[in-house]
DNA sequence: CATGTTAGTTCTTATTTGGAACTTAGAGCA
DNA sequence: TGCTCTAAGTTCCAAATAAGAACTAACATG
């Protein structure tokens, strides 16, 4: 069974994942909370490959939890910001930050 | 880059995804929540191969998230119930479902 | 003795990812 | 003009992961 298969699942949370539940999809929105919109960010800061930032930002875009906004004609370049509905997705991502705060303590030297 | 290879990141959040950000884990989880807590129980709900819900709950055990318990010695039977630190994990679940809920009304006639 | 149940493991094939290089289109500079 | 840079992707192939189905172990049941 492929994951996107979930969508029409009888519970929400299944529903969700099939949107959300991986691991980049998830990095990527927590990075537009901390204000980050550009496709090299979302690179650099998940350390996902190109192919997966791109494949996952046209998932969300499509999903209307990102919007796709051009901040700049010539050369065309790209920002993708939350919409409402990603907005809403907040309480979700603390509730993973604190499981974790309290939970996983880093453990060896941080590096970003 | 791996996703395991995010337990050392500094964000609770990437750290937290290392070990439930994925699509079948959450799912796992949310079964517990209902009340499961037996093998093929997850394999049928959450319609993953028997594989990777064997990986998955090899993951969660070591994590401290789920225990494994024999509920017979002969025949060597088990279950897997939430540990306190797993129990904690319920409010990152019902945001995905209270978003699931808002956001992602089912289309289709609903089949489990 | 044949069939059923639970908790897995093993096998082969298919799909997804990783990593690096390449593309497009214009900008800055000398 | 030519060279190098940036942003936002796409393309390629190899490697890792997952899918699907069958198989196993150790009993229980009829």
């Amino acid at each position: 069974m492929k994951w996107t298969d979930l969508d029409d699942n009888w519970c929400p949370v299944a529903r969700t994942l099939s949107l959300v539940g991986d691991r980049w999809t998830l990095l990527i929105l927590r990075d537009c909370f901390l204000g980050q919109s550009r496709f090299d960010q979302f690179v650099a800061s998940t350390g996902a490959t190109r192919h997966l930032i791109s494949d996952r930002l046209k998932r969300l875009v499509e999903a209307g939890i990102l919007e796709k906004r051009a901040y700049s004609e010539r050369p065309k370049r790209f920002e993708y910001v939350l919409t409402e509905k990603g907005q809403e997705f907040a309480p979700a991502l603390m509730a993973f930050r604190d499981w974790g705060k309290k939970h996983l303590p880093v453990r060896r030297a941080t590096q970003s």
